[in-house]
DNA sequence: GTCTATACCACGATAGAC
DNA sequence: GTCTATCGTGGTATAGAC
């Protein structure tokens, strides 16, 4: 920002940026909670207090190092699904609209950028950190950008309406953070990064079916509606 | 455990349970992190030192919360169970078996037990804590109680490989908590605890009717097989 | 503007007196 | 069982050097 363009860069990062790098570095092994102002300000070989001065709190500076990708992230998936639906117009799909959530990132993590390996890591740390900070900031981070996304899914979905898709797109994304959070990440993870081409689609297919199927389940319920009451006087 | 059993029950509550009311309301009022020693001992009138001489830790004394209401909630869910599956035989469908996760909690809120009208609020903020504390110890208590589920949504579901249903079932719980843990909590509480018999029956069956359908969802995909491929060459 | 040293307060935990 | 005193660590704030 206010940062002179005259000035070189030099060999090493200066101080703001190695904050970031070691931040992120540390973000990824262990999570937010896993972070203290001390360890970070020591991997960075700044003082302590220079955390403080450059990026105001401990909050802020972990939301700087999520905005640092997230921002990129769904610049993607915004640019993926503008051209879905210019392609495709009336036969857009909502499992193309999803496909544009799920592939920028595994594109993001293939690419030639540095620690692109470690994208998808990140990631799942992101997407499943526990502490309020983070998820708040992923949150509010989304809601441009899932708002978008919640219209195309609108555009695919005409039979449902505004609050059924809501709630069936809280539903969907809830599911995606329950896997993600799962102890099969790691699994998850490793078969996104090295898995064949074969093994991304298949993963990637089935995660998308499923969501589909719920996003597609009819209004009424696949059972009697009365089933539930039936339920209730059975025990 | 060891408190001699002679000792009569005085009309105010003893030391440890003192603590223990005082630490479940602020936790239902804030949620783990904003729970410090000092705020429970002063709120439960009792010294600083007697948390840990009664619990052993901070950890711990949340841990006993958590087991107080949920022990008594997975019995129920068990005890449902089995009632289903010896009515039902044969006839049992997964929506039964979820109706026998859900409906426990909302007839446990309605019972006339103290701090019955809270206990939505109290499973709300247990089932969507950010802290690993709550989190790991719910995942650890839920195991049995879930191994039988398990099993009960296989005899369901025979159509599903073990591996699928644990993916599915992974996702749908997923779900749930996304849903918990959204910012409608608040209104689904509501309309839980103070909407009629309508709004329970006509809630719970939505939510069921999601769940059944991610559950039921044909293997190979509702669409074409390629057309995740499909889609990858298209942008 | 940047960076450093250092002080401050709240936290969970614990030893030892009573 | 209960209490006081104290320890180590956490994030934060600020005065002052460069």
């Amino acid at each position: 920002m206010n940062r002179p363009e005259t000035l070189p860069r030099s060999a090493v990062a200066d101080t703001k940026t190695r904050i970031l790098d070691a931040a992120e570095a540390l973000f990824v092994a262990g999570g937010f909670d896993a972070l203290s102002m001390r360890q970070i300000t020591a991997s960075a070989q700044v003082n302590l207090a220079a955390v403080n001065y450059h990026f105001g709190s401990k909050d802020a500076l972990i939301e700087s190092v999520l905005a640092r990708q997230l921002d990129t992230l769904n610049e993607a998936r915004e640019t993926m699904l503008d051209r879905l639906e210019s392609t495709l117009g009336d036969q857009l799909q909502c499992e193309h609209v999803m496909a544009a959530m799920f592939l920028p990132a595994v594109r993001i993590s293939r690419s030639g950028a540095p620690n692109a390996d470690r994208y998808l890591q990140f990631l799942g740390r992101a997407y499943t950190d526990p502490s309020s900070v983070v998820r708040d900031f992923i949150d509010t981070h989304y809601l441009q950008t899932l708002g978008r996304f919640f219209q195309a899914f609108q555009r695919t979905l005409p039979q449902l309406s505004v609050d059924d898709l809501a709630f069936r797109l809280h539903f969907a994304m809830g599911a995606l953070s329950g896997i993600l959070a799962g102890g099969d990440t790691q699994r998850l993870l490793k078969e996104f990064t090295q898995g064949q081409g074969d093994h991304e689609s298949f993963l990637l297919s089935r995660l998308i079916s499923l969501m589909a199927a719920a996003l597609k389940a009819p209004l009424p319920g696949p059972t009697d509606p009365n089933m539930f009451d039936h339920i209730v006087k059975l025990v």
